[in-house]
DNA sequence: TTGTACGCGTTATCAA
DNA sequence: TTGATAACGCGTACAA
C-alpha cells in the first residue's frame, strides 16, 4: 500500500506541504493555478490523506465500537445492520466484538476500547453481567456510551431498548385469551433488564386476569438444547403442567418448538407457544409460532443516531440529558385459525 | 477520554519521554529503580499507548476490514463470527462493510479502504459485481486480500470457498434419488462463483442419470419474495412442471418453502426441496426441508487466519503462493422417512 | 499567496 | 543509564 502523501505532493510540485494541504483542502487564500495544479496531481496518483494521521492530530477516529453477546444471532446481526447503516451515511465506520454473553470478555473488550481508537461506543450487556462499573468508569472518563436492548438502571446515559413489557403482557394475554390457564415462561439469564421486564409483563397479564403466579412456572435458560431439553422434561413433570408456553428470543423459541417435537407433544393442540422473535422466515414455516417481533433495524439506527449526535455534540460541550428510547414491539399471529386479538 | 500519555509521566516523573518508554517496553538499558517507578505510575493513572499514534509511527492499524453483502443474513454472520474469533485472539479489530449485493457500495466501500486503515481485507463479492478491476488494483498495491464464498478466477490471491459443486451435486442426487426426474434450481445472481459451481453439480448430476437438461428450470432469483413468487408461478405453469426443487442459501430456501405453502403444494409429496442453508434451526422445525449445510464458521476462522498470515509475513517479504482453499459441505436429511443416501 | 514551525503520541537513533 | 531529536502524515498559526 505505498500510498502518496502531502509531502511527496509538495516535493514534485516544488512546493511547501502547507501549500499543498491547503490547495487539497479548498483553502481561501492560495493561487488558483497552484490549486488546479496539485489537485491535478492528487488526483493523478491518486492521493488520499492518511485518516490515522488525521486521528492524530484530531484525536478522533471517526469509528465507532459496537459489543454485542453474539453476531450470530437474527436479532444482533439485525441490530447491527441498523448501526451500520446509520453509520455509513454519517461518515463512521464500525469495530464489532463479541462478549459472548460472557463478563470477562465483555470487560476485556471494554479495555480495548477505554484505550481510544474508536469514538464512542453502543453495547448490550452480556448475560452475564451483573457488574457495570467498568462501563460506568468509561462513561465518566468522557466515552459517549448508548446501551441497547440490554440495559442497565445503573448508567445514567441513552438507552433504546424495546417494550418487553408490553410485548410479553400482549403475548401472555394472548395466550389466556386462546383459553390458556397454565402458561409457562422460559426466558434468558435472570441478570439482564430484558429478561426482568418480560416477566413482569408475563406477570401483569396473568394478575390480570386472576390466574395465580407459580414460580416452577419461570424458568431460566442457556442456549443449550441440553438445558431446554431439562427445562421441557422440568415442566412436563409439574403435577399441573403448562398448556402455554412463552419464550423469549429465536432460540429459546426454536428450541423450545424443537425439544417439544421430539417429545411427540402437538402444537398448538396441547401446548401453545408464544416467542420473542426476528426469524420472520421461521415463524413463516411454523404456523404455530405466534411470534412478538422486535423492532432490531430501528433499534440499531437510533442507537447509532444517539451515539453520533453525542459524539458530534461533545466537541460543542452543550449539555445533554439522557433519555430512554422505548421502541414498540409487534404482535404476530401466525395461525389465525385459533384465535385473534 | 483524557487519557495519559507518555509525556504526562515524563513531566510528573522528571523523566525524558524516552526514558518512560523505555521503561515501559521493558527494554534493556534502563535502571530498575526507574523503570519501577514508572511502571507504577503508569499503572497507577492507567496509562494505555495511544493505538493511532503507533499505528501512524508503524504505518498498520492492526485491524482487518470486512465487505460482506449483508450482515444480517446467517450465513454471512456465520462467517463473521469465524472472523472475530481468530482476530480477537490475534490482535486485530474487525471493521465491517456491507455491500448490500451493490457493485456501487461495494466499490466506495473498497475506497474506504484503499485509504488503509486497514491492514488486509476480507471480502465476498457482492451479486451485482462483475468487474474486480478496482479490486484487483489495490491488491497490486500491496494490500493483503483473502476472498472468500464469493470469489472470482480473475484475481491471483488467497480464496476459501465451499465445495459448491459437490454440494450441488449431491444435492440433486438426493432428489434423484428420490425418484425425482423434473428438478428445478433456483439460485442466486449469475454472476457469482457460487452461482456458477451450483449450477455445474446441479447439471453434472443430471447428465449423471441421463436426466435432460432444460434452461427453463433453472432460475435466477434475487432475495425478494415477489420475485420467488414469479418464478414459482413460471415453474408450475410449464407443461412439465417441477416435482423438486433445488435452492441454494437460506432465503431462497425458506421463500420457496413459503410460497408454496401459499399455493397449497405439498412437500415434499408434489415437490421436494433441498436447500443450501445454515438455519439449522429453520430445517429443524421443516422435517421437509433436506439441507446442505456449509461450514461458514470454518469458513470465518480460515480466511481470517490466512489474511493474518498475509499480513504478518508481509513485513518479512517471504513470497507467497496463492492457494484456493475448498471446505465441505455436508448434506442433512431431515426427512428420513423418504430416503437416504 | 506561500513557507516555516509546531503538535498530535510514540519509538528509534544517536549523543551525552 | 538517560536525554534530546527526528520521524510517521496532516493541518494550522504565524511569519514572510
Amino acid at each position: 500500500m505505498e500510498l502518496i502523501t502531502i509531502k511527496d505532493i509538495a516535493k514534485a510540485l516544488n512546493l511547501s506541504t502547507s501549500t499543498v494541504s491547503r490547495a487539497l483542502r479548498g483553502s481561501y487564500e492560495i493561487n488558483p493555478d497552484t490549486k488546479k495544479l496539485v489537485i491535478e496531481y492528487a488526483e493523478k496518483y491518486n492521493y488520499r490523506p492518511n485518516p490515522i494521521a488525521l486521528s492524530l492530530k484530531e484525536n478522533k477516529s471517526r469509528s465507532i465500537g459496537v459489543i454485542v453477546p453474539e453476531i450470530d444471532n437474527p436479532f444482533f446481526s439485525q441490530v447491527i445492520n441498523g448501526i451500520e447503516a446509520i453509520s455509513y451515511n454519517r461518515g463512521y465506520h464500525v469495530v464489532i466484538f463479541q462478549s459472548h454473553e460472557s463478563f470477562e470478555r465483555e470487560s476485556i473488550n471494554l479495555k480495548h476500547i477505554a484505550s481510544r481508537r474508536v469514538d464512542g461506543l453502543l453495547i448490550s450487556l452480556a448475560g452475564e453481567t451483573n457488574d457495570i462499573s467498568q462501563l460506568k468508569e468509561l462513561h465518566e472518563k468522557g466515552m459517549p456510551i448508548v446501551l441497547f436492548d440490554r440495559v442497565s438502571d445503573e448508567i445514567n446515559t441513552h438507552k433504546v431498548i424495546s417494550d418487553n413489557f408490553e410485548g410479553a403482557f400482549t403475548a401472555t394475554e394472548h395466550l389466556i385469551r386462546e383459553g390458556r390457564r397454565r402458561i409457562a415462561h422460559i426466558t434468558a439469564s435472570p441478570y439482564l433488564s430484558i429478561t426482568k421486564e418480560r416477566v413482569k409483563g408475563y406477570i401483569a397479564a396473568l394478575n390480570k386476569y386472576e390466574i395465580p403466579v407459580d414460580k416452577a412456572m419461570i424458568k431460566y435458560s442457556n442456549y443449550s438444547s441440553e438445558n431446554m431439553e431439562l427445562i421441557i422434561d422440568e415442566l412436563l413433570s409439574e403435577t399441573n403442567p403448562p398448556d402455554g408456553i412463552l419464550t423469549v428470543s429465536d432460540r429459546l423459541a426454536l428450541g423450545c418448538l424443537a425439544t417439544l417435537k421430539t417429545k411427540n407433544i402437538t402444537i398448538p393442540e396441547q401446548i401453545s407457544i408464544v416467542g420473542f422473535t426476528n426469524l420472520k422466515a421461521a415463524s413463516m414455516l411454523e404456523p404455530a409460532l405466534t411470534t412478538v417481533v422486535q423492532p432490531s433495524l430501528q433499534m440499531g439506527q437510533r442507537s447509532a443516531e444517539l451515539l453520533l449526535d453525542l459524539i458530534e455534540r461533545k466537541s460543542s460541550s452543550i449539555p445533554t440529558t439522557y433519555q430512554t428510547f422505548k421502541l414498540y414491539t409487534e404482535l404476530i399471529i401466525r395461525d389465525s385459525s385459533i384465535v385473534s386479538i
